[in-house]
DNA sequence: CAGAAAACTTGGAGCGTTCCAAGAAATGAC
DNA sequence: GTCATTTCTTGGAACGCTCCAAGTTTTCTG
């Protein structure tokens, strides 16, 4: 194998007889240099194997990447957010701003602690962060002074961010459902701790169920909560059954806690359609008997059967967003974008 | 705004009063530093606001990127790349590569003839190239002196490459239709130049159809014409449509030029599908009064209603071990991955 | 307390490029 | 044929880092 060296400019030129920054310009700027020169420069190029300037000298100089780096949310790894739903669309909207900026879209590996790190060390011209606990994903993200946006949080107005209303597309669910008639609700909520299911059951100790949460969640909950006072129920009379995200026994662990609901709300389509399949393999009638919403509106959520009632907004504007505002590099703004009530064949008033 | 220069690692030797090599130690072998030293430096740099040693200098010296470049197939932007399901498992298996691997997945920009400068600028350290009939890219990958796999094509013994054995697959596809009683096929193919789809009718000169095709497609319908002679019917005798990966209308082309096909093969699970929506559409009983058969397997044809039978792989599998390849950067080598026959409900004998 | 050994620090070299001011060569005008 | 212009070419200066052989300081040993 060609072990040796690789060819440089300078040693191009040293055959050619030119210097450096000439065989620089034949490569780049082709049009300045005397047609003579330049055929002398190609074939000395030709004759060492020498096949354009190498990229490592070029970023060093000009100190851009020409690329947007993505770093998922929460401790996902790479493969597991390109195999969520949710992920897939989030990359998809950065997919579309990279394309108009002809941009490279990096996929920014690195779980828990190596994440960090590899932010540190990413080469881009700028980040999407998504929705994440971690305050040290966000200084990391500062020192590097590159532009960033953090996707499905907030983190003050010095830093940019998209997300979507969580709390309004909460609330109306429960309108949505209290206008059905629906009474007795149960919440199948997200735990951001690894762990089995936590439950929360009325009249317990409630306190853990705000503690381990990210604003993120919050949002939504605080959503139902306003949905649930409107009706005259208080939030700390239901049911609440905090799963991992990816937990296919999610379904299960909210059906066994909350028997008698006669809906039960969500943080995601993921965990609504868990529940979906759950309810179906015990031969509880959906909607008839069980009202379920699920939150984000992914297409997983149409295709469900039957299609599943959610809380949806346009996840794909919104990383296309983002990644255009990294693009930008503008100045910070806090950008919310509103959800909609998809009313599809999960709801339904309940029987009595 | 800080506009000012961004402190270096000689800036904080400076301040620290030590050397460039002293304080690139304390940040990447601190334990060789005494440690009084150590917090000297530490202070200054953080007095200076300098957070480690920039990527830029060290890709120069290193000459590493730790990143793996997906190129996608044919013309596709990474958008429409990620948006098509065959794309995404296919960038699934590349991200279960470099999650192993520790590596950014970057999805490299640049489409047709801006495709090539792409290649030559990405900040990687080797390719995974989707299938394309463009040489130019195997060349500038070459340029690059990176290793590269090839995915969906074969490219000689000095190249590596990953491919589904599609002649076999295509010939399990039409013994499998035969077994059940067709005799009247007709083949829903890809065409490769853009433009409205092609038609070939039996006794028409059918010289075109093979030139504007690829070695992928060639193998595949090489495998069907085997599996039709091996009934006694030429490839020559039965309609072929060509139409462009996405056009919607390919069901619809094909229909109307094959009405009396009791069993219509395609080249992929997309244009399958096509033909389902289209078949439906127009009230043909799928299978009962027409049979079909995807190509690939992907997610989409088990969830296609009905599921639609499809000479399914591995394609998560093969991409991921498509990337492994150029992560170990062995000697060439190229694997032929087997093809199944996914048997779902598209397929039924033909009613006389 | 000298001398040897160990531990740490230094500064030059090199990675490959682009930019730019200044110098050189070619061209044109009279 | 000289001088003014225009058109190219040059080589130094960055860019910011890591490696490494050589040098310096500290610690240890007898």
């Amino acid at each position: 194998m060609n072990k040796s060296r690789m060819p440089t400019l300078a040693d191009v030129g040293r055959v050619a007889g030119v210097s450096r920054g000439t065989v620089s310009n034949v490569f780049n700027h082709p049009d300045i240099v005397r047609p003579d020169v330049r055929e002398r420069v190609r074939a000395a190029a030709r004759e060492l194997g020498y096949d354009g300037p190498d990229v490592r000298g070029k970023v060093l100089r000009e100190g851009k990447f020409n690329a947007l780096g993505f770093v998922p949310p929460g401790a996902y790894s790479i493969s597991e957010f390109v195999r969520s739903p949710y992920g897939r669309e989030l990359i998809l909207g950065a997919a579309l701003a990279c394309d108009e900026a002809r941009a490279t879209l990096s996929l920014v590996n690195g779980t828990a602690d190596s994440r960090a790190s590899a932010i540190r060390e990413a080469l881009v011209d700028g980040f999407l962060l998504g929705q994440s606990l971690d305050i040290d994903l966000i200084t990391s993200a500062q020192r590097r002074r590159l532009p960033f946006v953090i996707m499905d949080s907030e983190a003050g107005p010095e830093i940019s961010s998209v997300r979507v209303d969580g709390r309004a597309g909460a609330l109306m669910a429960i309108r949505h459902l209290a206008e059905l008639g629906h009474r007795k609700f149960a919440i199948l909520s997200v735990q951001r701790t690894f762990g089995p299911p936590i439950v929360h059951l009325p009249g317990e100790n409630r306190r853990g169920h705000t503690t381990s949460r990210s604003q993120f969640d919050l949002e939504r909950l605080e959503g139902y909560a306003q949905g649930l006072r409107e009706i005259g129920v208080s939030i700390d009379d239901i049911p609440i059954v905090e799963t991992m995200p990816g937990d296919a026994t999610a379904g299960g662990a909210v059906l066994d806690r909350a028997p008698d609901a006669t809906a039960i709300v969500t943080m995601s389509d993921w965990q609504a359609i868990t529940l979906l399949d759950e309810a179906r393999r015990r031969g509880i009638d959906v909607p008839r008997r069980l009202s379920i919403v699920g939150f984000d509106g992914t297409q997983e959520a149409a295709r469900a059967t039957p299609p599943l009632t959610t809380v949806a907004h346009d996840i794909v504007g919104k990383a296309r967003l983002a990644a255009r505002m990294v693009f930008e590099n503008g100045p910070p703004r806090q950008v919310l974008l509103p959800a909609t009530l998809e009313i599809r064949s999960t709801t339904a008033p309940p029987c009595r």
